[in-house]
DNA sequence: TAGTTTCGCAACGACACCGTATCGTATGAT
DNA sequence: ATCATACGATACGGTGTCGTTGCGAAACTA
């Protein structure tokens, strides 16, 4: 009997350290432009400086891994509640930019593109996670707009969305490529030039 | 001496057959799915029912093969020349469209996005033949929009561009995740849309 | 016919991972 | 002290791909 009701197994308990170690790895790794197909047990214990075995002791497949990986890197999802729906939108979409600049983003940014239907299990649930919460949280802004007569009655939520967002990812993958960054007032232009066709004036 | 200028070598000729198959079998498997880090000369060899002998006496390495593979794709890129400018775009969008049904083109997109830096050379030379001229095009309507006064003069073409491309680009992300075909009339909604912020009234 | 080159095929040694097992050691509870 | 488990390290047999080589047959020139 042990005081607590969860009763701690006995012997050693699992590494914390190692745990984190191997998320880092697979994280780094992934980041630096490893695929998740060519992600390799033995390159993340490497990395990571832990035996194979404490990683196979833990996920039962690399799919697991990876997906618990990314699950740490929790969105922050910026709540902004500006007073126009231009400062939302613009806010939304500079976070988008800003994520572009870091390491870990990038990770997950790859993976989105790069392998939907390869790992669909691994997809869908990033896509839960990440996309999805986003999305919703453009889609409110959006509908507050319509909704206080900022744009117009008519506007295509969906498409707009799609609109918003695709501009965004388009300037991104080019960025991706010729290393320049991504200009400080580049949500601002988007936003504003797409706004002429949403505003219901 | 041969009659002809142009000496034919002694011995027999290598097999126009052969290397159709070989470019085919490699288009085969990157529109499957396969990334050109994974691809591997065995399966192409296999695929195209050719000796591996016969790809490493034509191409040095992988990326010379998926290259000249890719330049075999010469994107048609259709010479619209419309009356108005959305009638224009709204048929280079359409196109976009279209691109994502066939097995072909996706191959082009599957390589494009996923791996930029990776391969840098087959990156450039990609875009150069594919992206570059689709996107001149685009441009070219857009300034003929602005000179004939149907598009705002101060209108920034870069990011319109990026608008419409993007959304598309958007747009044919979500539809290869889940399964739904894009809608007919997808590529004039994004153009009316953009238009009304484009429009110079 | 003789000479040359390519053909498809099979095999080579080398390397990277796979997933598992087996070490001796470390870390906890009882 | 004893027991149970996890640790890192190492090695195993198995698989897949690499780029190369050797082979006999085929194709074409001279």
């Amino acid at each position: 009997m042990t005081v607590m009701g969860t009763a701690r197994p006995a012997g050693r308990p699992r590494s914390e350290r190692a745990e984190k170690a191997i998320v880092d790895a697979t994280l780094d790794l992934i980041g630096e432009g490893t695929s998740v197909s060519e992600l390799s047990i033995e390159a993340v214990a490497a990395r990571a400086g832990v035996g194979k075995t404490t990683i196979y002791r833990r996920w039962a497949n690399k799919e697991e891994l990876v997906g618990d990986a990314l699950a740490t890197l929790k969105a922050p999802l910026p709540v902004v509640e500006g007073r126009t729906v231009r400062e939302d939108l613009v806010a939304y979409l500079d976070v988008m930019r800003q994520d572009t600049l870091t390491l870990r983003t990038r990770c997950i940014m790859n993976i989105a593109m790069s392998e939907p239907d390869r790992h669909p299990n691994l997809y869908e649930r990033f896509h839960k996670t990440a996309i999805e919460p986003r999305r919703a949280a453009m889609r409110a802004v959006l509908e507050r707009g319509v909704a206080t007569g900022e744009l117009r009655p008519d506007l295509d939520i969906e498409l707009a969305i799609g609109m918003l967002s695709g501009t965004m990812l388009w300037y991104t993958k080019g960025a991706a490529h010729n290393n320049t960054p991504l200009a400080d007032d580049l949500a601002a232009r988007i936003v504003d030039e797409a706004l002429r066709g949403f505003l219901s004036r």
